[in-house]
RNA sequence: GCCGGAGUAGCUCAGCUGGUAGAGCACCGCUCUUGUAAAGCGGGGGUCAGGGGUUCGAGUCCCCUCUCCGGCUCCA
């Protein structure tokens, strides 16, 4: 048999040979180093055997940033993990451990709970069996010999899985731990050269919290110590960029105590939000929404008629009263519906587009709030579609080309997900057909690549998500179109049609920034504090020289405010240099220096980050003027 | 809600085995009157998250509650 190699060069090896076979017979080196193959564009153990005529690579420990590397390396890591977690606590349990993004995990069922304090024991040991030397060895085994080796183990959670598993059978073998484990594992742990327990979690059993809970240590390895040492650099780094720490320290918000989950907003963080609700209510404004306001609180019954209550009630705030109970709003859809059913509609007032900017309030369960990012207080940039099925199609495309205009301007690259009929759905296969295939065609028709989660759609249909990552790599949901039969019908809403019968709207239910709370949470990250001119809070700090001329420099502040820029003065008794010094740690886009050598025709303009020039007022203004005209 | 960790001045943090709270920055005052990333000196400021307990004595030990952090679960 044959293989073909990288460079297009074919390999002549014994029928039947591995992975390792063909690194071997490249060099005695590259086997050594030989950490992984890739077959035909998949991953595969250097072990197994090859196939006539496929084309493979050997990855080595020099492809240290090589993702699939990195993966094989930290998958082996955790069977050392497990090793060292079973030698160090009899009668602990084992459960499963991969790789991820960044590192690695195992759960175990231990008889005494732990502690971080354990992990520098367990690592410790780790590192013993790397200086010791560990080699994987492979086997195929039979589901009822692997399901009675670990029943006489004593791991009931291997049992389960080798019970639920689908395919072959597959165990690897490292010191004196055999794993269940379909691979791809190292030849040995020599390449593993740093590896560091991050930390403890708990996790639920094949992640449904009615299972028992385990505890998953964290922990992440790389090829060389310098890779670990500029990881973990890296995570520093993105923590002086995370919004929990830069909103304050910007005096954009604080969260406190007394209101958890309820951001304080301060006036600068009020100028982002101010600034992105005229974006809303002026592109709005150009696709056709009409602005409502719909009531922050409801009579309980109206959540009965919308299954809310039936669903969410733990998830909502109550109001009792003497005779009638309210709940404050977590969403808005059944106020928009309310609002479409008060009056007679025709076919002629569709698409009808409800948007309002609400307030909505959600008790999230304790352990879930998270800075900017969940919280019980949102915003929504919330719309909802009154529409015909014809209408659908170009409706969900009328809210992704919204959507993509937004990101683009900020220039966030959020990813789009459709999610598709679930089991648990309302309707016929025909009218999921019919809907999905809008969603589709309407992604396609705007050129967005898509991920597709099968049956992740609501009970009432089919939705398109945004996701955006948090500077920590964490992913959250921003925006979110959906389309819904249900809710009109839950309403009896309906339209005169052009054949003088009633009909049931289909309703689009549209926020594209998600929650504004969230969408500038996001946005801090992303900019690092750093907005671009039209989002900044302080767009010009001045800063006279000395007393006397703060006169010249608050006539040029009044008139860059009278132009419409945001311009603050510092006056403080500190040095310059201090002075500007806070206006960089402020992120302030221009700094103008205002001494005895300037005068209106001629400014000493710094812009952040350092950059010095001389303008005139005019030249400032009209430069401005360009940067705000591009939002 | 669950597992693990944490909570000391506005911020960042120190405070060893229990013995009546400390630094830097910030703030206020004075001096200096400034040229592109931190002038000098002085001053005010803390129910050590809250509550209960052990003790002659608790920031420090124990219990409960709240909040936050890392995860899990959840997210209409």
């Amino acid at each position: 048999m044959k293989v073909v190699l990288p460079n297009d060069t074919e390999l002549e090896l014994p029928d039947g040979a591995s992975g390792l076979d063909a690194a071997r017979a490249i060099g005695p080196k590259l086997a050594e180093q030989a950490v992984l193959m890739r077959a035909n564009g998949e991953t595969r153990d250097l072990r197994l055997p090859l196939v006539d005529g496929e084309r493979i690579q050997i990855l080595t420990t020099r492809d240290t940033a090589d993702p699939d590397a990195l993966y094989v390396l930290r998958h082996s890591a955790a069977h050392l993990l497990a090793e060292a977690v079973r030698r160090l606590y009899p009668g602990v349990k084992v459960a499963i451990g991969p790789p991820i993004e960044n590192g690695f995990y195992y759960d175990f069922d231990f008889p005494k709970p732990i502690s971080d304090g354990d992990l520098e024991a367990i690592e410790a040991e780790i590192l013993r069996e790397i200086a010791e030397g560990r080699e994987w060895t492979r086997e195929e085994v039979s589901r009822d010999a692997a399901s009675a080796r670990f029943a006489a183990e004593g791991e009931p959670y291997k049992v389960e899985l080798v019970d639920t598993a689908a395919g072959d059978i597959s165990l690897y073998t490292q010191g004196d731990f055999t794993d269940l484990c379909r691979g791809p594992h190292l030849q040995n742990a020599a390449p593993i050269k740093a590896i560091k327990l991050t930390s403890l979690a708990g996790a639920y059993w094949r992640g449904d919290e009615k299972n028992a809970q385990l505890t998953r240590i964290y922990g992440t390895a790389f090829y060389s110590q310098a890779d670990l040492d500029g990881y973990l650099e890296r995570q520093e780094l993105a923590k002086a960029r995370d919004h929990r720490k830069l909103g304050p320290q910007l005096d954009l918000f604080h969260l406190s105590e007394e209101s958890p989950g309820s951001p304080f907003w301060h006036p600068k963080g009020m100028v982002v939000w101010n600034e992105l609700e005229d974006l809303r209510r002026r592109e709005n404004r150009a696709r056709g929404y009409d602005e409502v306001k719909t009531p922050l609180i409801y009579d309980v019954e109206v959540y009965k008629t919308s299954g809310h209550f039936e669903n969410y009630r733990e998830d909502m705030f109550f109001i009792p009263g003497d005779e009638r109970s309210y709940a404050l709003k977590p969403m808005n859809c059944p106020g928009h519906m309310l609002l479409f059913g008060s009056q007679l509609r025709s076919y002629r007032d569709l698409p009808l587009r409800y948007a309002e900017s609400s307030t909505l309030h959600r008790d999230e369960r304790a352990g879930v709030l998270h800075g900017l990012l969940r919280v019980r207080h949102l915003t929504q940039d919330d719309a909802h579609i009154f529409c015909t099925p014809e209408q659908i199609e170009d409706e969900i495309f009328g809210c992704l080309d919204f959507a993509a205009t937004l990101y683009e301007l900020f220039g966030m690259e959020a990813r789009f997900e459709l999610s598709t009929r679930p089991d648990k759905k309302l309707g016929t296969d025909a009218e999921w057909d019919f809907t999905e295939n809008a969603l589709r065609s309407a992604l396609q028709r705007r050129g967005i690549e898509h991920v597709v989660n099968e049956g992740d759609g609501a009970f009432y249909g089919p939705k398109i998500d945004l996701h955006m990552t948090d500077v920590l790599g964490r992913s959250w949901q921003m925006g979110t179109i959906q389309l819904d039969s249900q809710m009109p019908k839950k309403f009896g809403l309906t339209f005169m049609g052009a054949d003088n019968a009633e009909h049931t709207p289909y309703v689009v239910h549209r926020a594209l920034l998600g929650s504004l709370e969230r969408f500038i949470g996001i946005a801090i990250e992303h900019y690092g504090g750093a907005f671009p001119f039209w989002l900044a809070p302080v767009q010009v700090r001045l800063i006279p020289v000395a007393e006397p001329h703060r006169a010249a420099a608050n006539a040029l502040r009044a008139r860059i405010t009278a132009a419409g820029f945001r311009a603050d003065i510092d006056e403080r008794d500190d040095t310059l240099g201090k002075r500007i010094r806070d206006a960089e740690v402020e992120k302030v886009p221009y700094t103008i220096v205002y001494g005895d050598r300037e005068s209106d025709e001629s400014l000493a303009v710094r812009e952040r980050g350092g950059g010095q020039s001389t303008k005139s007022v005019d030249e400032l203004l009209t430069e401005f003027a360009a940067l705000v005209a591009k939002v």
